[in-house]
DNA sequence: CCGTCAAGTGTTAACGTTAACTTGTATAGG
DNA sequence: CCTATACAAGTTAACGTTAACACTTGACGG
């Protein structure tokens, strides 16, 4: 079923059901409604592929997943694939994804799917600092807007979350709580969020005249093992820190499990934040205190700055987000005297 | 770019570039070389609108979620998309990606782009039981796989785990552990799988002659908060209840929940099982042990129907797969004589 | 009463491929 | 030596759409 068939049955030209279907130029309101009768009764819908050569532009945008999935939680992709998704649709554009990745194994695809002209424009969501992505961009030539990823790139955008202020209310709500000694159990530096979640840390400890210590600070690899055994070590070497500040919450419920087996108990004895708001931190015993990225939204809007890129034939533009913090019950309000 | 531009360079014809590129008909090595050589200087890729075109095919294979993320744990998506996008992209195959709701919204898109042509065959992933997807699938004439949901239409496949069989292998292993008096926490009879892990309970129970006790059976939605209301009941109204097996992993939470409240202890008091093996299984404590599916693998399987359906032009086939019991210390093997 | 313009419709060519057919040449078999 | 055939190319048309231009009709102003 093509244009020329719905023209026979409605005994037009095959440019005025063109016409009729894209609104364009003169048609009168007879022949619409018979053009749209013939159309509906044989619910014909143009070709793609047609349109896409013609016109040069396909209306689907790419979205590269451009992380190992088994290296991070599992529920960050999710809700930002179906932000993109829900607005990338709303706006007449297909979505093509591809993972750069799989398992440890290179992907074959990305690549030569992207450079055959089938994207209108790419979404790249990453988790690496910095990485190869620089020079796997500029071989593409079509806008980019990354996702979680914060590299000033000329004439490509991105859509981040501001984690150091993320980290920083983190630590800030510790402290007005009465905390003054935080331990930090950090992330893979392989990780750009890593940094950030420091340099927060940082910045909040400096701005209420707390001393950074060194030895508060475990590098901890976003892992739930290794956190466990390091704020084992802390509360052991350590005894004068009341609260940690996790950053991920893997590395919270690690620290949760050597307050357990201490037999000490969370908030009591120590108060814990995480970062990621991963679903089951509400469900834990005490609830976790916890820092939310909005990642629908992430999405949402990375896809409205590439289609506003796509057809204005602008540059993408930068956006910075802002988390919040979500309070549950894994702080516990220092006394003064305390 | 194009075929033409290519030939121009190489003083060939445009049909000898596109034999060059397909590997079709005769060349002479010097010839291909060289338009080889000129392919790759100006890395030359074919226009995919063309091809799909002028094949009414578009290497483009649909994958449409059909369920609302929110009511469903969130690291269920990611390898089964992972594993797909994986298989298609090896098989020279796009993937489409599409989601049906999000966040209780319809979506625009899915029909109309699955009707343009724009894929060649399409993957379903769902969770509700039926639902609407009957007639929905009619309307498609392309091939269709379903995933994770079981239903007989002739022409489509699917690939399901047998989750009547995952449920019956964990109250086995409860029953082998000694248990006799084994509670079970039900999902929403809404999604498919509850009726199946039910059914696996059931089927255990009778396998071993322990009578079926509507009363150990509470129904709690697949819900943590529900699960630790029932639990804590369950609990006070039948004390002899030494195990529960969960439908979910959330809901072996809730219990885990209630019976830290009661002072108990898992496994000492309760053992329990739950079902998905999400990720925080192995970090809460103790580390429950659960019923895993293989997610990736069905993932890549139903990637590898629908490429078989879609090359063969044959209906594409049905797959059964068996998930497994991953053991961790959240069931305690109760003494002969207790 | 003629030119101009708007409304409504049609014709043709192009987008970048591939299928099908055609052409030319070297080689082998009779 | 002629012809059949394998090899190595080239030419043309088609896929389904849209852009650009062309044509017809009627109305209206000068």
């Amino acid at each position: 079923m093509t244009l020329k068939d719905i023209a026979r049955l409605a005994e037009v030209s095959h440019m005025t059901v063109s016409r009729v279907i894209n609104g364009t130029g003169y048609v009168s309101p007879e022949t619409r409604e018979r053009v749209l009768r013939v159309i509906e009764e044989n619910n014909f819908v143009p070709s793609a592929s047609a349109r896409a050569l013609i016109s040069g532009r396909t209306n689907v945008i790419g979205m590269l997943v451009m992380y190992d999935l088994s290296q991070f939680p599992h529920d960050f992709l999710p809700p930002i694939l179906e932000g993109m998704s829900f607005v990338l649709n709303q706006n007449g554009y297909g979505t093509a994804l591809f993972f750069d990745q799989v398992n440890g194994k290179k992907n074959v695809a990305p690549e030569s799917m992207l450079a055959k002209g089938q994207v209108d424009g790419l979404l790249i969501v990453s988790v690496e600092r910095d990485s190869a992505i620089r020079k796997r961009i500029q071989r593409l030539n079509v806008p980019i807007v990354l996702v979680n990823q914060r590299i000033d790139i000329p004439g490509v955008g991105y859509v981040v979350t501001d984690d150091c202020n993320g980290a920083y209310c983190a630590v800030e709500h510790l402290i007005q709580n009465g905390h003054r000694n935080i331990g930090f159990l950090q992330g893979t530096p392989r990780f750009s969020t890593s940094m950030e979640r420091q340099c927060g840390y940082e910045k909040a400890l400096s701005r209420y005249g707390l001393p950074l210590r060194p030895e508060y600070c475990r590098v901890a690899n976003f892992d739930n093992e290794t956190s466990y055994e390091q704020t084992k070590l802390l509360l052991a070497q350590r005894p004068e820190i009341t609260a940690i500040f996790a950053a991920n919450d893997a590395m919270a419920l690690g620290a949760y499990r050597a307050v357990n087996e201490l037999g000490l108990s969370i908030p009591r004895d120590l108060s814990v934040i995480g970062y990621d708001n991963q679903e089951y931190c509400q469900f834990i015993q005490p609830p976790l205190t916890t820092v939310r990225k909005h990642r629908r939204s992430m999405g949402e809007h990375a896809a409205r700055l590439i289609v506003d890129a796509v057809e204005n034939r602008a540059d993408p533009q930068k956006l910075v987000m802002q988390p919040d913090l979500v309070l549950r019950q894994s702080v516990r309000r220092l006394e003064e005297g305390a």
